[in-house]
DNA sequence: CAGCCGATAAGCT
DNA sequence: GCTTATCGGCTGA
């Protein structure tokens, strides 16, 4: 992709909008490989998504604690109970963001959140937005981590919650290539606490090997091959 | 260099 | 009081 300036249009097309109708385990291994691109003051950042995690909505056979909708709707949490394809950026611990995007149809909730990118254009931004050395910064330090990579692309509650994904007007946008993803792996969740009940759910996706997933180089847990 | 610890401090229970 | 996180500082190998 070339890093050219004032690009008119994000690269790519929109996945369909029923592809986000569908339960986030589902949808989240299938976003692996997609583009996330983000107009920021004229200017596309863009990356590719290699790692994500569903979290199940409060109709879910099993109860999903861990996930922000699972005692139902609240002002917070309320983009998981509308339309599919919608971002929900929320804060965390009182200073960082995390971006999930919605999925089932609306009056359902679930979503997948995205934990890390591979940066592909406006790494110079992403890293100025990250408040590093554009000239030093190592493009693993950019978006490798859910609120890395908001800050990255200068994603917050007040400006970027409910933005729809699928639309060439938003400045926020999911969009897929061409590229071919042949195998993902399915791990346990990262950062859900061993009393939930749970937490070993294998829902956190990834391109095996990609250097751009975040976390310790040393894994616990078992990790399954699922495609 | 890897791993652990504390600070941070919104939103919901 | 808990949580879908990150960073800097410390500590031990």
């Amino acid at each position: 992709m070339a890093p050219s300036a004032l690009q008119p249009c994000a690269p790519g097309t929109f996945p369909t909008r029923s592809f986000f109708e569908q339960p986030p385990e589902f949808v989240a291994p299938r976003l692996l490989g997609k583009l996330l691109a983000r107009n920021f003051k004229g200017r596309w950042l863009v990356g590719r998504i290699v790692e994500a995690e569903a979290y199940l909505g409060p109709h879910s056979r099993t109860p999903d604690a861990a996930a922000h909708s699972h005692r139902g709707p609240t002002p917070r949490n309320a983009v998981l109970f509308g339309p599919a394809g919608h971002s929900y950026v929320y804060s965390i611990y009182g200073r960082y963001f995390c971006m999930n995007i919605s999925c089932e149809p609306a009056g359902r909730a679930g979503c997948v959140l995205l934990r890390a990118l591979e940066p592909l254009a406006g790494i110079a931004l992403m890293a100025s937005n990250r408040g590093l050395d554009p000239k030093t910064a190592k493009p693993c330090q950019l978006t490798s981590g859910p609120s890395r990579l908001c800050q990255a692309l200068a994603l917050t509650r007040a400006a970027q919650n409910a933005i729809d994904l699928l639309s060439p007007r938003s400045q926020l946008q999911i969009l897929e290539d061409g590229f071919c993803v042949t195998e993902c792996l399915a791990t346990p969740r990262i950062g859900i606490s061993p009393s939930n009940p749970a937490f070993d759910w294998p829902l956190r996706f990834v391109l095996p090997g990609n250097p751009f997933v975040s976390g310790p180089r040393k894994h616990s847990g078992a990790r399954h091959r699922i495609r």
